[in-house]
RNA sequence: CGCGGGGUGGAGCAGUCCGGUAGCUCGUUGGGCUCAUAACCCAAAGGUCGUUGGUUCAAAUCCAGCCCCCGCAACCA
């Protein structure tokens, strides 16, 4: 059976979730969720990390231990995906006892072997903000804050990334390790520049929030090893008693990891070097995607003021359909304007006038007509209805390909278009004529646009998965939501359907002038 | 000469790898239908595909130069 382990970035718990957030979170989800319905192996794991010293400033501030002040934190990001519908295996938390001591084993085994080593490092620090700081970054000899800096010298580890220029330069140039093409080209062209190592400490007499180094108990590692290690000590690296487990979803190269372009180096560069290092195997994927720019693709900012937050629109569509925006507006990859009217205008014309309106056309012709009960179809189907039949299994392999070339905004245009013919079919054969002349014909027409609609009801769950669960029980399917089932046309005759309010109301958006 | 992305009808985008009558959604105009969420269906108008030159029977698509926009330049999805 295929497998799949998918991951977004583990998000700094510290952060307040934002747009770019939820959108990585909300397609790791819907990939995931299609590769079950494709009936593959998956895992998704997503989380936050926890440790660093904005966390250790922010619980000072509040006077808390600092643990303890992840503990609270990190309830908002879970709040926020189970608000988002995120079906997600593993919440990954960088405190986790398992996982420090796996990060510890891992140090320790690259210390040994020589991939770690001890220097001085003279820079330019920021007393004040505690921060170090490089010539170039400094105005007028100032912190871009206005802060003085001074020269000091610090011992600190480095992790030997400059070994490995050469075979992440392989593993790049061997095929879709990282994608989409065009950032693969991009880290190549990083990648012509020698390759500097990595500092990977911190002294804790700066930063004590973090997990000690198994051979310097002054130092804690600085995030690389702490934070990227996640996705691997996730799934069980380091662990004994899961080893099965890491050889299962880890070395199997099923891996996908799904990550915004802003940090695309540490993912593509950093993180095959650690791994080559630990002598274990590469992820299969990295899927660098876009952003999303307000309105005239500006960088969204707070302090331009044209943030969006994804939580406003939920309030504005729901979140169903702001989870079907967020996947089919944009060819993934690629940066993609978001405002409110655009929002608005694709959820209206995609959800509302097509689909739920067909829904509604559909349940009401056979409420009034047929007691509510999808009719048989005739022995003999006309020609028109044998053609949208056979779209079903052609749109099924087409929304399959496109999701596992990790382009769902095709597959939800698939569904789209089989939805567009299947109105147009309605208005073709005129069911509400058709009662009055051909029952049999008018039986025809609904029970296939309904086969249709439990078709689209299947899969649009990954997408939509409550809206989804709406429309299927007003349709009266109470099967299991299984390819199977959606290309079974035959069995949408008899269900009973059960008329409501419209499953996708239109919006409207309130001028503000 | 730092690196990357983009410039396609009024708006937002696809198509560019593997050249062959320029496509989608929204908007506009006209018509149809009246089962349905003022929805659905049909048709029309609207683009010399940033620019210059080259290759070719043929270029949005390949090659070279130029102009403009946007990111990135090593810890913000």
């Amino acid at each position: 059976m295929p497998k799949t382990y998918f991951t977004t970035p583990i998000y700094y718990v510290n952060d307040l979730p934002h747009i770019g957030h939820a959108y990585t979170t909300v397609v790791a989800d819907v990939l995931a969720r299609y590769h079950r319905l494709f009936g593959d192996e998956v895992l998704l794991l997503t989380g936050v990390d926890e440790h660093g010293q904005k966390v250790q400033q922010a619980a000072e501030k509040k006077g808390l231990d600092p643990q303890k002040y992840c503990d609270e934190i990190q309830l908002g990001w879970r709040t926020i995906w189970e608000e988002l519908q995120i079906q997600y295996d593993i919440f990954f938390r960088t405190t986790d006892a398992f996982h420090k001591k796996a990060v510890q084993a891992a140090l320790q085994f690259l210390w040994d072997k020589g991939d770690i080593y001890c220097k001085d490092y003279e820079g330019l620090y920021s007393v004040s903000e505690e921060i170090f700081y490089t010539e170039k970054d400094l105005v007028d000899g100032k912190t871009p804050q206005g802060n003085d800096v001074i020269s000091i010298k610090e011992k600190n580890y480095f992790f030997k990334m400059s070994n490995y220029q050469d075979k992440i330069i392989e593993a790049l140039n061997a095929g879709n390790f990282v994608l989409p093409e065009y950032r693969k080209n991009e880290v190549l062209g990083f990648l012509k520049k020698p390759l500097n190592d990595l500092c990977i400490s911190r002294p804790k007499a700066r930063l004590s929030w973090g997990i000690e180094l198994p051979f310097d108990k002054d130092f804690v590692t600085y995030v690389w090893f702490d934070a990227l290690l996640n996705y691997a000590t996730g799934v069980g690296y380091q662990q004994k008693e899961r080893s099965a487990d890491f050889e299962k979803w880890w070395q199997s190269r099923s891996v996908v990891h799904l990550i915004g372009k802003d940090i695309l180096t540490t993912h593509a560069v950093y993180w095959p070097a650690m791994l080559m290092a630990l002598g274990i195997e590469i992820p299969k994927s990295i899927f660098a995607h876009g952003w999303w720019l307000a309105a005239g693709g500006e960088k969204m900012s707070k302090s331009k003021g044209n943030s969006v937050r994804p939580l406003d629109m939920k309030n504005l569509v729901g979140v169903d359909p702001l989870r079907y925006f967020l996947v089919r507006e944009v060819t993934l990859g690629n940066d993609a304007s978001f405002s409110p009217d655009l929002v608005v205008n694709r959820v209206n014309a995609e959800l509302a006038n097509n689909l739920g309106n067909l829904l509604s056309r559909a349940t009401n012709l056979i409420d009034k007509n047929f007691s509510s009960i999808v009719p048989e179809y005739p022995e003999n189907l006309s020609t028109e209805t044998k053609s949208l039949l056979d779209a079903l299994p052609k749109t099924s392999k087409e929304i399959e390909e496109q999701v596992r070339a990790l382009a769902p905004q095709n597959a939800l245009q698939a569904i789209v278009n089989l939805l567009n013919d299947t109105n147009k079919y309605i208005g073709d054969r005129a069911p509400w004529k058709q009662v009055k002349t051909d029952l049999s014909a008018a039986a025809e027409t609904l029970a296939t646009s309904l086969a249709i609609l439990k078709f689209a009801g299947i899969y649009l769950s990954p997408v939509m998965p409550e809206k989804m669960n709406r429309l299927l029980s007003t349709i009266g399917f109470t099967g299991e939501k299984t390819i199977q089932e959606a290309l079974n046309w035959k069995k949408s005759s008899s269900l009973k359907i059960t008329k409501g309010d419209p499953l996708f109301p239109r919006v409207e958006l309130i001028e503000k002038d």
